[in-house]
DNA sequence: TGCCAAACATGATGTAGGTCATAAATGCCT
DNA sequence: AGGCATTTATGACCTACATCATGTTTGGCA
């Protein structure tokens, strides 16, 4: 679904700050969320309050469309990352969207598709894996998007978070992929070699 | 998508004895396939031998589709449970089925979401609850499905399967949670009390 | 009803990764 | 350049779950 399309229609854009929360767990979702700029997690939190991260989005991509679809309340808190700029969209106007816009099915179909297969592949990961395999996986689907020669930006807390594991065992699981060759990095960073 | 449809539309149906494969990880996705009678699961098994359950398909369900629609190899086995007889819809055929059967995509789409509403809530619990709260969840999550006084009936090792623990720890933990009230179990089954 | 396979059960022991504490390196802002 | 927050790093200890070994119970079916 193309952002400028939406403006065209009339969607008006709505500007968060970084750190506030645009939903959270148990709310009745009510819209479809078009991030025009910035970045929001998807995160869930645990009972012991670790947070484990479902998923970023950037500038271009939507969330929010399961729990509106399924007409449950949301799983998982989402926050803003840095400032955005956001297109609320309401469910009815959501269904009239898929309805209308020719090929915004098919797209979402693949989308929810592509989100489908991320989760498998983690699930199996945090199902059976230990700690430097679990973590080989993510690194490579994060490199995937990189060119050659370019880093990877995100923390070892992030990394933590999305691998269900803990900072110390990233940071020293880090090590032993780089000593064993396995992943190359540069003052710290990860980059891809290629 | 009605499975009668498909066979007012033609389409033919194979059988499937007990333990065949349908598709192995790796395989290029040539179809999508609609379960006539019978069931199957889907699969992946780590590098260690150790199976985790993707997802547990039965007459009525299709299977396979993200692959085929993302155009992927597949990530996980489907093996068939109970014989089976299905309809194996080609790529192409499942392109024009989207297209011209009114009503299909919008299900497709909020089958997906289902799925995916289920893999974030077990992603979440892998990555951060111990085995007594992953069990619970699972065990509350496939209780929903039936009336007061019926009995899960699903193995301790599947249930290990699902939730990435070994079956001792499952037995001990359901001996737990037994224990606790938390759960009502009747001779080793768990049966719903309420 | 008797056999065999599958499913439960339980104890003893090992270990990966969590936890806690403390510190060094970075990066960022003025 | 200096100062503060964030990120990375490292060691010592602990604990939940895996592993292994060895029963016992249950259920299907000949």
């Amino acid at each position: 679904m193309d952002i400028l399309k939406l403006l065209a229609r009339g969607f008006a854009t709505k500007s968060f700050s970084k750190n506030s929360i645009i939903y959270e767990p148990g709310m009745q979702p009510r819209s479809v969320y078009f991030i025009k700029t910035g970045e929001v997690r998807m995160v869930t939190i645990s009972d012991d309050g670790k947070e484990f991260i479902q998923g970023v989005f950037k500038a271009g991509q939507y969330f929010g469309e399961p729990a509106v679809l399924i007409n449950r309340p949301y799983l998982a808190f989402t926050i803003v990352n840095k400032p955005s700029q956001i297109i609320a969209v309401s469910k009815e106007d959501f269904f009239s969207l898929i309805e209308s816009e020719p090929g915004f099915s098919m797209e979402l179909i693949k989308t929810l598709s592509k989100r489908l297969f991320y989760k498998s592949m983690m699930l199996e990961e945090l199902a059976s894996e230990k700690a430097t395999h679990r973590l080989m996986t993510i690194i490579n689907y994060l490199l995937a998007d990189l060119k050659v020669g370019e880093q990877l930006k995100v923390t070892r807390q992030e990394l933590a978070d999305m691998t269900g594991l803990r900072v110390e065992t990233v940071i020293r699981g880090i090590k032993m992929l780089s000593a064993d060759g396995l992943i190359s990095t540069v003052k710290g960073k990860i980059v891809r070699s290629r």
